[in-house]
DNA sequence: CACCTTTTAGTAATCGATTTCTATTTTTAA
DNA sequence: TTAAAAATAGAAATCGATTACTAAAAGGTG
């Protein structure tokens, strides 16, 4: 174990006080002769000195490190979230804890308190715990938080919002004005509150343009996810579509709640020889980066998550900065984005 | 800015002295009373006290703290990864600070700076930098580091290699078995000892069934990865694919360097009209999560990125812990994953 | 020139823990 | 019964920085 050269080694070789050293060495603007400050510069290099945050940090009480739990990085909408969050971060002199809750309470809570301990200054939060006593704890502990993708209810913290019933009900619109009656819905299990607006979207919509609701073209997933289990949505979009198919009239188009859902969906399609968007259209939602990529490129609602992690950070940081000191509300609103995976069913009639 | 209980607090209100306090709590084996030890506990408790780890860590000089260096946490690659290394480091009580490179040799070297400041104890790094003086620096002074992805010359440091020579032989080679004889390569620009070595597979491969090699099936990136691009694979498959097919005669398969870069290939080959696999035979590299999901399932080399992350971290903890001394060189095997994007030419000739 | 202000730099306290000493008290062994 | 060993706990030093305070020197003003 070596040990490395501190401002107290410096002070000594400059000949001076480890006040001063400090002083030259952090940029305060406190008055220094430039003579000495030159030779403690020098000293400084020639050393090799680096600085140790730690000792600072106890200080200061400024970690400038922030908190970022999500469920699992590997869900391309999450890592795109926390790339936003680590570029906005990075430009602004703070680091990022990652955090894979894996969507268990425990693992969460486990996290919320190691985080805590290790004095960081925010936390962007996915949440999943039900329990939202330890989070509201630690925003009395004047620990800043901003939420996204669930909305937590009651949270004395900034919020953002995605218009989830917005986004269902423009997906489901959208397949109505192509021509669509029987438009199947395959979803994760409705968990979640962003899930369940999904789905409520998706019933105005039909309700909004007088289609019948047929209980038989709804497949949601009974199966809950398990920890660590990876290609969960995937995995389902296959299992839900198997169900789907056995109802004996085949719907027209399905609404997927997650692209990845969509990609089992799809998968599954191809598998038993059903043509997309020939035979049947797929309607995704999120548009992760692989929505463009696959065959044929999925029609999907967007969600926009790198921008979301970006925003969430400058956020959560314009607070930490006091730029802001009033919590923040922020809804972010769906786009179409208009790919090949859905048939104009309008337009290929007049063809016909 | 609200002031958090300490052990002086704890000291006080208990009427003992911060030693013992500090000896009760942190789970220290030092002999206390079991009646002082309850009531410090009771108090503790009593406070919601949560102790301040940077302090210990200003004293115990062990910040429990990795940090990881990769290009981009989006590359579903890495994502798989840093969520093994992240699993493990939580696992054995450790954090993990993310850091994205970019590929920026500037960013990655600023990032190499401040988590030494930050006195992280170890580093798992995907490296970009052409310049291995700062990375040998931070060797010098103490800092444990496992290189994975990018073998770096001359460092002195565990590192995990895969054989990527191996992987692009194996994967030509099984090409061949398959009765192709005019095999393209589509890769990256060869700017990275990896994708030589891929290539060098490739070539080793077809000189050993004698298969003449034909520069005009042999496609390589020119344009060089931008900082902060998305879906630079993805495109660079798409635009190399149509120079590829500027060529007049059609090669039976390609060889792609990567999953991402072979979606694109997909991708282009689909909107041209031109079958995957009947008419051209898609081989990929990497095998991401996607790779099973999109149409067909891609038939590739397995990198096995997760169990790679839970390796890394694992070594470099063990590393930390005392458990290893001597820096450890591990080579990882490629292993084919069958699937669907890959024709057998043998036997599909056998039916006509 | 005397007084006041500004500049400059060092001393020492501080952040919140851990840990080395030191000093009791209790237990064990002879 | 007494010396040695073990158990117990507090005082104070320490980790590496920052910063409040103090103080000397330099500069300005009437």
């Amino acid at each position: 174990m070596k040990k490395h050269p501190t401002i107290y080694d410096i002070a000594k070789k400059a000949d001076t006080s480890t006040a001063t050293v400090s002083r030259v060495l952090s940029n305060s603007d406190y008055p220094v002769r430039s003579e000495l400050r030159e030779k403690i510069k020098k000293v400084a290099k020639e050393v090799n000195y680096i600085p140790n945050m730690i000792g600072r940090q106890l200080k200061t009480n400024n970690s400038m490190t922030i908190g970022v739990i999500i469920p699992s990085i590997t869900n391309p909408f999450y890592s795109s979230i926390v790339l936003g969050i680590e570029d906005i971060a990075r430009s602004r002199g703070y680091h990022v804890f990652l955090c894979n809750s894996h969507r268990s309470p425990q693992l969460e809570e486990e996290y919320l308190k190691t985080l805590f301990e290790k004095q960081v200054k925010g936390l962007i939060v996915s949440s999943i715990s039900p329990d939202k006593n330890l989070l509201g704890a630690l925003v009395q502990k004047d620990l800043n938080i901003v939420a996204f993708d669930q909305t937590i209810e009651g949270l004395n913290s900034s919020q953002i919002h995605f218009d989830y019933r917005k986004g269902g009900y423009m997906a489901t619109e959208y397949l109505i004005k192509k021509g669509h009656r029987k438009i199947a819905l395959i979803s994760s299990p409705l968990t979640r509150p962003s899930r369940i607006s999904v789905y409520k979207g998706y019933l105005n919509a039909l309700e909004n343009y007088n289609i019948e609701i047929d209980k038989s073209l709804i497949q949601i997933a009974s199966r809950e996810y398990e920890e660590f289990e990876r290609s969960y949505e995937f995995r389902n979009g296959i299992e839900l579509t198997r169900n789907l198919l056995k109802c004996s009239e085949l719907p027209t188009a399905v609404f997927v709640c997650n692209d990845m859902t969509a990609f089992g969906v799809m998968n599954e399609l191809n598998k038993q020889g059903i043509n997309v968007p020939e035979q049947i259209s797929v309607m995704g939602f999120d548009n992760i980066e692989f929505s463009e990529m696959i065959t044929p490129p999925l029609t999907t609602v967007q969600q926009p998550d790198y921008e979301m992690g970006k925003l969430a950070c400058n956020l959560l940081l314009d607070q930490l900065d006091g730029k802001i000191v009033e919590n923040v509300d922020i809804m972010l609103q769906p786009r179409i984005v208009n790919r090949s995976s859905v048939l104009d069913l309008e337009s290929s009639l007049l063809k016909n």
